[in-house]
DNA sequence: GTCAACGTACCG
DNA sequence: CGGTACGTTGAC
């Protein structure tokens, strides 16, 4: 590469927040869509923050680079002198003429010519992928789907490789939801109880900044997400409940997309453990119902049972149940989505040599390197294989319990499972098997 | 079990 | 209404 910068800190990254492959806020390493103005130059860095060179092809690296090679990134120089074309950095930073695809479809080399492997070669492709968009300047404008994949007719993506450049913005979207997300979590984990409004006032004020895209960034990953599916389901049975409830003034009660509603009486108890709910993600207001209200299963969002004699009239529940066990039925039918956080997910380049991109119009699948884990797995093993019958029985055993815990926040979990010193949620959360860890429980009670 | 093809839900 | 992709089915 003949296009090298002084060594040190790289003036232009300083104080500056960047979007790392897979959405990842760093402050040091990363590319600044903003400030990009010059050619891309691919640098490493040590973990002191020093940017080194690497020796090419075939050299054995020193303990100090083997260190920098996971902190391998590229980012835009605004130096313009043009590079030599036909030059090594020329090929070395024209990485648009890639081929997409080798091997298991990942790739094998760095441009600097280091062997990569498994995820490290993803996350390089990633990076080079959202840098280099811009590098190629073509005007092309391509969709998106609402996971920020591209997604061009089949045509057109087999006609030309697909523009590397075009994901800084899904980058940056996906870096606002995992902030947001990050807020959220913090929340969560920090507030206590009784300081809720101070907290959530504040957030609110710390996120007054956000753009719409931010907002709706972070609604359609909540949505996405298999809570967040859920999330939705259980609006809707708001909806519905909230229309049955013989309230003075149901204008006030909204569980709309937003979920910008006004705060209502606490049935049950505190919310606070439910500051997703409770501030209505980030834009004020308290979400009207009590979570524990709810039994979210694969299957679909229930009302439990202790809601429903307190939402409606006793009457009323036979009705419910129907609608329930009808729902039930209908969510068996209902299309799972993808997680959106499996590395096959949050892939963003089909490889257009597998099957399924090759045989697209006729096989209607996504690139097999695509098809997130959670789809290839079967949905069985859980409610979702079973009848509805199963899945009444489930969301009755849930029902009583939460009954016995808005009569007594500190009833024990059924038999078999052992208590789990959290508070409700920590207690709904085991109850309900959810390790929290993946996204994929297999059910989940709010 | 894998693959191809098709039906169709879902979304813009 | 067209595009994408999940679910299902039948062939191998």
């Amino acid at each position: 590469m003949s296009a090298r910068l002084p060594l040190g800190k790289e003036p232009e990254t300083e104080g500056k927040i960047f979007c790392r492959p897979g959405g990842v806020a760093s402050p040091r390493f990363g590319w600044p869509p903003s400030k990009r103005t010059g050619r891309l130059q691919e640098v490493e860095w040590t973990k002191s923050g020093h940017r080194i060179q690497l020796p090419r092809n075939g050299t054995e690296r020193s303990g100090e680079q083997k260190d920098a090679r996971v902190c391998k990134y590229l980012y835009y120089k605004t130096h313009t002198e043009p590079i030599p074309t036909g030059s090594g950095a020329a090929r070395d930073l024209d990485l648009t003429q890639r081929k997409p695809f080798r091997g298991l479809g990942l790739w094998a080399m760095s441009a600097s010519g280091g062997l990569m492997e498994g995820n490290q070669a993803r996350e390089d492709e990633d990076a080079r992928d959202s840098c280099c968009a811009d590098e190629d300047s073509s005007p092309v404008v391509e969709r998106r789907n609402r996971s920020g994949i591209i997604s061009t007719p089949l045509s057109k993506s087999l006609k030309h490789s697909r523009a590397l450049s075009q994901y800084i913005a899904t980058c940056s979207a996906a870096a606002a939801v995992a902030n947001a997300n990050a807020t959220r979590l913090a929340q969560s984990s920090l507030v206590p109880t009784g300081i809720k409004s101070h907290s959530v006032d504040a957030q609110h004020r710390g996120q007054v900044g956000l753009t719409k895209l931010d907002r709706s960034a972070l609604v359609s990953s909540l949505l996405d997400s298999p809570s967040g599916l859920h999330l939705a389901q259980a609006a809707e049975l708001l909806r519905r409940a909230s229309m049955l409830l013989p309230v003075s003034d149901s204008s006030n009660i909204g569980v709309g997309g937003d979920m910008e509603a006004v705060s209502a009486s606490d049935s049950l108890g505190s919310v606070t453990d439910f500051p997703l709910l409770s501030n209505g993600g980030g834009v004020g207001g308290a979400f009207p119902f009590h979570p524990g209200l709810f039994i979210m299963t694969p299957a679909g969002v229930f009302l439990a049972d202790g809601a429903l004699s307190q939402v409606t009239g006793a009457s009323e529940q036979q009705q419910a149940h129907s609608e329930m066990a009808a729902a039930a039925s209908a969510n068996a039918k209902k299309k799972r989505k993808r997680c959106g956080l499996c590395p096959p997910c949050r892939r963003r380049i089909n490889c257009e040599q597998c099957s399924s991109c090759r045989n697209r119009k006729t096989g209607h699948q996504i690139c097999k390197f695509r098809k997130c884990e959670e789809l290839k797995k079967k949905p069985a093993g859980g409610l979702e294989s079973c009848d509805g019958e199963e899945i009444m029985s489930e969301h009755w055993k849930c029902c009583s319990w939460l009954e016995s815990l808005s009569a007594s926040p500190h009833v024990p979990p059924p038999p078999g499972r052992p208590p789990q010193p959290q508070g409700m949620l920590g207690k709904i959360h085991h109850y309900c098997g959810i390790s929290g860890s993946t996204g994929s429980e297999s059910n989940s009670v709010f």
